[in-house]
DNA sequence: GGTACCTTGTGAATGAATTCACAAGCCACC
DNA sequence: GGTGGCTTGTGAATTCATTCACAAGGTACC
């Protein structure tokens, strides 16, 4: 299959989410136009995403917002449950644990993980916090698909490596810091600081 | 001043944070080359970006690790303290509340917005919870030069087209949606669900 | 001060992503 | 069933970003 670039998968979680709001409204057709307006890009943009995966439109009438929402979803691999865990039951694994999003797109967290003996043991937002020491050896019984790194920056490198380790091919990574992995393993990575410098500098540069 | 594309603001980010791990090493001077390795980049490309700003290696010898991490923080206008309001004192407000690298890089929080009675008057990680509605009175007092949005999804424009009336410039948007603001002001949105949907994109189409 | 070796800064070349523009197809209405 | 009005799907054109490749300078060492 062609490769398709990071920007298009983000765009075409974009169109999943308004045409999840356009059937809301009980809307059963929308236009490239329609979709684009609301997402902020163009119509020629909005077809050629779609293209790249096959004819979901009809000329003259526009997308079947079910339809081309069902295309999506198998698309983006939401079908299935993916099972997730999470690494860090500090303040950020707090708030991704009991972030509903997760839950509503079939991300299914199994379980926290942290290095501190006072949080082992105990429950964040209803799910069980266990010692790290145990990751490898539940990565290969549980067999998670993905891995949420919610820990300091200066740890991240090293979990990272032993997730990857394990067998683990997708890493969603919260700490500020570039992680390298080998070409197999997916690591996104969100990093607030970054955005904020972004925001910093477009305060200074505006003329 | 020339454009500066998004994807440059994000790699002087990260170059940034590989000056400030050498400098803490001790490194007097390092190579494009080493930079580009450190951060899964090509050297071209890292004297590219640099030289979007002027000239600041020596050939022969590479740059000055200190003086060009001065530089890129004047670059990223980092010299000075931004002032940030938080809006939304869930989880999310409070994973950020506590964030140190907010602090570090001069980005300081000076208040926590919330409609939730209960929460108003208390404090998040020692800041202040103030009631939403005093949101505009505040911002045409205090100032703040950004707004971070830890709300929910449903209330995200509307609470964005009211920090932008206010007169904000810059806002950094944890909903998931996609908003819309006038040209002069920068929302930079960071969308979890989007990041997992891509990983779950990554996951699917593996052959 | 001369020679050998590095590394920068930058036009030119390449590659990737977006936008244009229009033929082809579909619907609705007469 | 023909006509007019929309909207898709897609090659071609354009714009934007990255990589190549090398002259210009600089260092170090003899």
């Amino acid at each position: 299959m062609k490769r398709i670039a990071d920007s298009t998968v983000r765009r075409l979680s974009i169109y999943l989410r308004f045409l999840e709001e356009f059937e809301d409204k009980g809307l059963a057709t929308v236009s490239s136009e329609a979709l684009a307006r609301r997402g902020g890009t163009t119509s020629a943009q909005v077809r050629k995403d779609l293209s790249l995966f096959g004819s979901f439109g009809k000329r003259g009438l526009g997308y079947s917002v079910p339809e081309l929402a069902t295309s999506l979803r198998e698309i983006l691999g939401l079908g299935r449950e993916w099972r997730v865990v999470i690494i860090g039951a500090g303040k950020i694994g707090a708030a991704l644990a009991q972030y509903r999003g997760f839950r509503q797109r079939g991300f299914h967290i199994i379980a926290a993980y942290d290095a501190n003996a006072d949080k082992v043991g105990r429950t964040l937002e209803g799910i069980e916090v266990r010692d790290i020491a145990q990751l490898e050896h539940d990565i290969g019984v549980e067999k998670p698909d993905i891995a949420v790194l919610a820990i300091p920056s200066e740890d991240a490198q090293a979990v990272l490596d032993r997730v990857v380790q394990a067998g683990m091919k997708a890493v969603l990574n919260f700490a500020p810091s570039q992680l390298h992995a080998p070409a197999d393993v997916t690591v996104r990575t969100v990093n607030m600081a970054m955005e904020l410098e972004g925001l910093s500098f477009a305060l200074v540069n505006r003329e």
